[in-house]
DNA sequence: TTGAAAGCGTTACCAT
DNA sequence: ATGGTAACGCTTTCAA
């Protein structure tokens, strides 16, 4: 049995409403007295139960963070946002990950509810009805990290992805493309890539020598990518750039190409969005635009805290800048 | 403030303990008061306070998972197998990310166990002493996890490098290769790149046609791997094939020859160990030894479910079996 | 400045 | 089968 304040009370021949108030520094207490505790409790090797603790106090100094991938790098960047931020004001992280299982999501609401988690940060593709009536019932601050669907009616932390999308097409309008193709993912309803479809038509939209062209790929990850790379080059062989809606559909575009003796940039140039951390690890390495990831989870648990600090909160959305990186996989035509 | 099982009693118009007993099941309750019981928990939509119940049960159903960075691809696919062994048998994590940070790791220990976690697990490069300390002092079940360092006085799950290395080697000279370079580490005390180099050399030294040639990198990382390919090229232009000790370092070379026009695997053969993730997107696609990441997370956690259950338990060290992962980074010679 | 005691929300033991 | 109550380890109020 681990040691308690009953056995430094008794020790140091004080009550523990004493031990209390030193180990706390909640109110006054004798020098010597406190001295004498202070001893008794490093000869103990006294530590505080903080679930007894928690139990009086109701702060359990746990934030849960429901994340559908940890080995997804972009969540794994939010997660350590949300960590670094969350430990400077003395807050744990309870993690669960759901790896796309809707039900868990919701079996995770509850049991962190349930471990008195003071807050709670959901990262995933959708925020499901089911999980707002349970955000609303539980009512402890929560916050909606997506980085696929836009979701104004819960707070949330974003960059603005239709003037991402503007701008990265007119760089590579600026860099000479004529045919400049826009490869989204299946819309499904509040969809990002929506969003950046809106961009990017109004660039090739004020430029009457371009139009547009629009592929969709099957889903989000680097084999969709790959997948849809062909059809692009078969249907349109005068396309000289893609913008990929995110980094993944980007690097599976180049790896096809890759594999296909096509030359990125020399041939075709390709763009994505995200900037995960191997865009700028492979060759040639990605220019795409920087989504700030860290950020978005340090500013997600800061605005938590603040709610559970009482103070004064952001607007629900919260708009981070976001930043064009060029690099070595867009060129310049003559 | 929340609904209690006070709320639920009183409404119920039965005890407290009635209820209690319905809600675990752990003892006969009659199907009416039952199904009353059930109602007003459903109507009050009540929720028992895991809190509460950790301070009477002592079991918190948490672990404590101690990582330098989650953003390490590696480790989050560690993290992921200990996640969800540890949700199968109700488990929750509580993540701690040290980023190299060692004065934290110690901090984390102690967190953890105030928080009455009932197991850690820590991923780390290196196991200090004073860890070791303090995992003894708080006597609670621990695994220390590692890529690159053995330990043998503390439970721990790990591939055999040594054989690994070997095969490797073995792999690479039957493709028909010389001049096989091993890059590895600066050797730390107990470094898994030592062991490594071990088998690495048996390898050799049953080839007598072979001799060694043996690089160390600044660190482990794909930068180090970089910096160091210069030196190799310079040093010894007839080196055909160079096995690295982390698919990091692998990368790093890689992408130093490809900025240099030096073709991988036509000019020269590069491989790794790990398996990351990326080692399988990246363009070659990398030749390399598995880690069963997920397995040895998932292994860990089960070794310290069992040791709660009072189960007997594996010896102290857990060896998992690796797999040459053999891809497009090497090439055989003629 | 200190101590006694109530209370946090449960479980589990002891009666009945 | 059910209820009363001590106990878990702590904070906090109330008295002294």
């Amino acid at each position: 049995m681990a040691v308690t304040i009953k056995d430094v009370a008794k020790k140091a021949g004080v009550s523990i409403s004493t031990v209390s108030r030193v180990i706390n520094k909640s109110k006054p207490v004798s020098p010597e007295i406190r001295k004498k505790v202070l001893e008794v409790i490093d000869e103990l090797g006294y530590r505080p139960n903080e679930i007894a603790r928690t139990l009086v106090t109701k702060k359990s100094y746990l934030i849960g963070l429901i994340v559908t991938d940890i080995s997804n790098p972009y969540i794994a960047e939010m997660v350590r946002g949300v960590e670094e931020i969350g430990k400077m004001y003395n807050y744990d992280v309870l993690l669960c990950s759901t790896y796309g299982d809707k039900a868990a999501e919701m079996k995770y609401m509850q049991l962190l509810n349930r471990k008195q988690v003071e807050g709670i940060i959901l990262i995933s593709d959708e925020l499901r009805g089911e999980i707002k009536e349970k955000v609303k019932e539980i009512k402890i601050p929560f916050v909606y990290l997506s980085r696929y669907t836009y979701e104004k009616d819960y707070p949330t932390v974003t960059i603005n992805y239709l003037d991402a999308a503007y701008e990265m097409t007119n760089y590579l309008i600026s860099l000479g493309h004529k045919n400049i193709a826009y490869l989204g993912n299946k819309g499904e309803e509040n969809s990002l890539s929506e969003l950046m479809l809106k961009g990017y038509k109004k660039a090739i939209k004020e430029n009457d020598k371009r139009s547009e062209i629009i592929y969709l790929a099957k889903g989000k990850k680097i084999e969709h990518g790959y997948n849809v790379a062909k059809e692009i080059l078969d249907k349109n062989s005068d396309v000289t750039a893609i913008f990929c809606s995110n980094d993944e559909l980007a690097i599976g575009v180049i790896n096809y190409f890759h594999d296909n003796n096509i030359k990125v940039p020399e041939d075709i140039s390709v763009t994505g969005c995200g900037d995960i951390k191997i865009a700028s690890i492979l060759r040639p390495k990605l220019t795409t635009i920087r989504e700030p990831f860290y950020d978005i989870g340090a500013v997600a648990i800061r605005r938590i805290i603040k709610e559970l600090k009482g103070e004064k909160v952001e607007e629900k959305d919260i708009i981070l800048p976001f930043k064009i990186e060029k690099r070595d996989s867009t060129k310049k035509l003559k």
